[in-house]
DNA sequence: GGCGAGATTGTAACCGATTACAACCAACTG
DNA sequence: CAGTTGGTTGTAATCGGTTACAATCTCGCC
């Protein structure tokens, strides 16, 4: 079952076939009436391969993110996929495991399989891995990372704006001793964040107790230890802010650890609203990314780049803008000199 | 850059070049050194396009899913994908979303990209759909529903064996009161391991209370809801066993709510041990069912069928045994006419 | 009726590999 | 030394499309 079966069938040559079958407009109405009827009743669809071969254009785009299994990640990939199959193409997942050696494999694949364009959410890629697909004319998008004048599109998601916001509630409810969990300094976006963090707090006039600025690993076992380290210090925090919500759910589990009350005794704050935070006991109140926006803005790039006919790649740039979701992770601070000190040895 | 282009360079023709790279042994130690050092020297990778269409082996692997959000799959898709990179292969992931129409699409996905096999690792899959496989040739590979007889490898999971673990395991503790929260049962995987609950508790001379038995929808809120219905009953149960991690969790959420405690007032477990089931409070006690074991299997029975020379597909049949992981979600009942009637009324 | 423009269709080269088959070569045999 | 054999290499067809270019067809118009 091949093209020239639909050929035969329609009494056209493969070439009529093929341009009815991409929308040429160079086709008669009659004429492709007729081939789409050859194609229906054979049940035929076009091999990929060949196409790709012949054309270029594999119709197919990478995602490269850092692990599929980080909570962050399923809903932007489903949404990513779910665009680039409606829109006819096909989508290859590949985890960097934040290394250095995996992502060049990642990169490597992707550059066999002839992507059309490679959607980068993550940030371990260095430059002489971009220069590859540079060297490829391979459209790219990238997270927070991207150089639209570099020729790469970037989906930049406004980091101060979604701290500001969670500062904003947090002081609004009266707490001025706010500590911070971020991320591992290694990572991009947890610098950002943390950047975003400390702007913030100067911003409000609530000086930056470095103590109270602690480093996790945007896992649940780092917003644990951290925690624990931050109700060793002599001036507990009144109110967390983590850096996601993985954070903030090990924190929270710290805190239960010590028969301390979230809210009542301590508000947290995560980032990034992953599904079970609205299902947590207290549901989590957090700074909403929303996955579903960075995927469309990510494939909106990548195809806008595809349709071009000649010249340089266009890169764009979007903005995502973080909005706060506020639940029962957070509420006033317990009134002074009772409150923790109290409950403490209260537990079973 | 293409395998002429090597040729040229290694003073061989291409065929010996193709040759080389598919490791056939029909090139002599030398000629094939040279080739390699002219690979090396162009940096040449091949034209995977290219190579599907001159061999039709794609060296693409499908795995279809149900939903990449639950997370009882990122961390299949991450191993099934891990094993095939590392074989050569590359692996196309569909979300059939539990929609037949969706499902349709995804397997006609398959099709165009000529995958080398799919791995189906969702209930969804009609008979007509399957068909479409077998006419292609292609190896397929089932989750628990798979039928080696027919041509189609089996992963099984022995459910019975995992859920007579917790039953084991809570009997033990001295509870006879045993509630289920089963899963959606239009869901083929949640009406086994009901039935394997049912089967277990009849070994056990435990009577089935009807009454006891409820349906969630595998997730959160689903148990969340069937624990309240639990929970308005006039005897309600000291401990609940549910269809998986997510419906536990909202199980543990709704007795949180009115100020239960798990495991002194009931207890829960849960199944499948996914990630975050180690971290909440308390850490749940759940019959591990391993990603990396099923995706394992899956992915051998795929390489294996690829291997053989001519002849029908062989189908193979893989076992696999959950095991129960005792944390901190269940303990034994609380004293008769104490414990929860006595809690009852103190809360907030 | 003849001509040119524009629309439609066909011919065939091409994409970059794989692989059946033929050709060649060296070593071994009788 | 001719004939065989087995190992190595090359030639060229093939996979199934796409697409540049050529060919043809259809009108409108003078």
């Amino acid at each position: 079952m091949n093209i020239q079966a639909v050929a035969d069938r329609a009494r056209v040559s493969t070439a009529t076939v093929s341009r009815t079958i991409n929308g040429s407009n160079k086709v008669a109405p009659k004429t492709a009436e007729r081939v789409r009827r050859a194609i229906e009743a054979l049940g035929y669809y076009p091999n990929t391969n060949a196409r790709a071969l012949g054309s270029g254009r594999s119709r197919i785009y990478g995602l490269i993110i850092s692990d599929i299994t980080n909570p962050f990640f399923p809903e932007l990939v489903k949404s990513f996929e779910d665009m680039a199959v409606r829109n006819g193409y096909e989508v290859i997942v590949a985890n960097t495991g934040y290394s250095p050696e995996r992502t060049e494999v990642c990169v490597q694949r992707m550059l066999e399989r002839k992507v059309d364009g490679v959607a980068v959410m993550t940030s371990e890629m260095g430059s002489h891995l971009i220069d590859r697909f540079h060297r490829g004319q391979i459209p790219m998008v990238f997270l927070d990372t991207g150089d639209p004048a570099n020729g790469i599109s970037n989906v930049l998601v406004d980091y101060a704006a979604g701290v500001d916001d969670a500062v904003e509630h947090i002081t609004s409810l009266g707490h001025t001793r706010i500590a911070f969990i971020g991320g591992p300094m290694d990572l991009a976006s947890a610098r950002t964040r943390r950047q975003a963090l400390l702007a913030s707090l100067k911003r409000k006039g609530l000086g930056v107790n470095k103590s109270l600025m602690e480093v996790g690993n945007h896992r649940i076992d780092g917003g644990r230890a951290a925690m624990d380290r931050l109700l060793a210090l002599e001036e507990r925090p009144t109110a967390v802010i983590a850096s996601n919500d993985l954070t903030a759910i090990g924190a929270i589990g710290a805190l239960h650890r010590r028969n301390l009350r979230v809210p009542e005794d301590i508000s947290v704050v995560g980032f990034d609203d992953i599904e079970i935070s609205a299902f947590l006991h207290p549901a989590l109140t957090t700074v909403r990314l929303s996955r579903a926006a960075i995927a469309d803005r990510a494939f909106q790039a990548l195809f806008r780049a595809g349709k071009r006919e000649e010249g340089p790649i266009p890169a764009v740039e979007y903005r995502i803008r973080p909005e706060l979701i506020v639940r029962n992770s957070t509420a006033p601070p317990p009134a002074k000199g009772k409150g923790i000190t109290l409950l403490k040895g209260t537990g079973e």
